[in-house]
DNA sequence: CATGAATGAGAGTTCATTCAT
DNA sequence: CATGAATGAACTCTCATTCAT
């Protein structure tokens, strides 16, 4: 019951929610969140139903931990490359690790979308999601103010769209789909002119 | 027995069936396929759950029809505007007649995107389904080529995938997206250089 | 309105009873009782499914009609080939009559002996069938009577035992079944000592 | 965690499989395979439809399992009572055997017979349970060949067929049928000649 | 006389969740 | 801490039966 003992508990506790995590992302994403049982991600993350539920409340809030904890990166990804005043350069990073981190989060894509698109699943969302979404839209609609784009806001409504539209059809062909040709697209179209 | 009553019976079956639908849609729409209950659709069209299965064999079947149903018209849109050489002109008529019918089409819309983007829902489609798409994709690919696009294809992907994102975005939030002037945008920058 | 035009119709309705029946009996032979429906019966028949219940009032007091119809030609059988004082030859011809039968009648068979062993589908039966069977039974034991065996009730019981025992494996296996040798070999056994 | 309570466990789900499968054993006998639901099996056996899932993965699993725990026994009577080479003391043994074990099984004969019978119900048991059958037959058949019957196949056939008809109308009427005399007869029959 | 649209009860099955161990 | 037996509600689907036409 030493403090030590105590904290490498939690850290393993930590490591197993990781674990359990990664589980109901693979199956989330591979059958969608009604046709995977707690029952699936407890066996394939190796622990039982019952433990399940000491590391999540419920099958919903596993789903809203699941995204939450992954949105969070991907919008930061914004805020990583972008600066108060950010410059060509760090558009250009901006994008670059927009794109990359798609190619390595599919399964996490395939689930986001469907929770946007199903608002009724996930309504909660809305508020935490949307603070966090507000600020990199505004990091990015300032990219535009700068560039003295007529409508910043229109702009980066556009261009986060495009992006949407694009990684959408990237998960629905991953392997069809030209990413890398339509980022130089993107990168063309808004650097040089 | 006379010709006359059986082809009202026959309308009214075919009355009934839309009516089916409607409701179908709605609640697809709101909920998602699976969260959404024979008994819940069948309750909203005020009929019998076992009356369903006298117009639709399945739950899927209803979701086959519902969406085959409107997914003709929706690619019927780009041939009913592009002929087989379009013009600008009939460029701006098919982004028109996409964007109206979007705003017509919601629910729809809200069913076609998780059926496209839900893995196992239905992989069934995509035979009929590819068909129809393809067909349009070609009609457009061959403005851009008669416009001397560096790369039709390429391009087209990126116009679909962009009006894709717009949509989707739409559709999450249909009275704060500025969807006519994105539409305007879309016009201004493919027809004014 | 006529007398001729009602009788007619008379025979219209007996022959289409008939017609019903016939249809039920193949399949209710191939699919078991439980597992054929009384739309596939009237669809089998060329009739709607209404028109079944003007005909008969239940699907089981259709299966009782089926059972009934045929049950009392079966045990006419003995009746038809047995006299009063019944002789050796009689006993030949009864159970000739007997394997003859069985081999036009393997469909009812199958009906029968379900019937038979699952007596809650129909418990009704065991009245009118006992007495049928009932007077059977003594027309045979009538005839071991008379060639003086020691207990010609059990007797009786021992074949007609073995009679129900050989045609059930008949109808599991028609084909490999050997009926004709079995036939002989009864013959044998109680015309030659 | 124990591994005493982890047997205990165990040796629960054991006895409470056993529980089940007795209360479906009744159930069936009573009113068929068809007419009996799980719900009146998980009822009977004082537990909820859903837990039924656990020990048996479906209806008709649990039906095979039912069958097929006792058929094994059935058929080993004759290998426990019949040597390579059979003599008349061992028939005589089979042939006690197998009508003391009826008495116990009248339950169990019931479903047998329907599961024979009847044609859809489990044609998937014939691999599993013909073999077991034709080891059985073909041990009685090497008795009748010792013997120096002129046929032995046939005389198999005839006894194995006699004694499902005797016990087939043993379980129509149990307390009715003369299954004692029916032994002797039978014994009589092949002994003393 | 004949139809089949309509019902409603009930079937088999699944699964999130709880809790005794 | 960890298990999985147990529940109960909900699901999709079927079908005997009725009745307006």
């Amino acid at each position: 019951m030493s403090p030590r003992s105590t904290s490498q508990i939690k850290a393993l506790k930590v490591e197993k929610r990781a674990l359990i995590m990664k589980a109901g992302l693979q199956l989330f994403a591979k059958n969608g969140y009604q046709a995977t049982s707690i029952a699936m991600i407890a066996s394939e993350a190796g622990i039982s139903k019952g433990l399940m539920y000491t590391y999540f409340k419920s099958k919903e809030e596993f789903l809203r931990a699941l995204v939450l904890n992954t949105i969070e990166e991907m919008f930061s990804l914004v805020e990583n490359t972008l600066s108060e005043s950010p410059d060509d350069k760090e558009f250009e990073s901006m994008i670059n690790a927009n794109f990359k981190w798609i190619e390595k989060n599919e399964d996490f894509l395939r689930i986001y979308f469907g929770v946007v698109l199903q608002p009724n699943i996930l309504r909660i969302f809305e508020t935490e999601f949307g603070e966090k979404a507000q600020e990199a839209f505004l990091r990015i609609s300032k990219y535009f103010e700068i560039r003295n784009f007529e409508n910043p806001l229109l702009e980066t409504r556009y261009l986060t769209s495009l992006l949407d539209g694009l990684f959408m059809n990237y998960i629905v062909d991953p392997d069809g789909f030209p990413l890398q040709e339509m980022k130089k697209k993107i990168l063309n179209q808004y650097l040089n002119n």
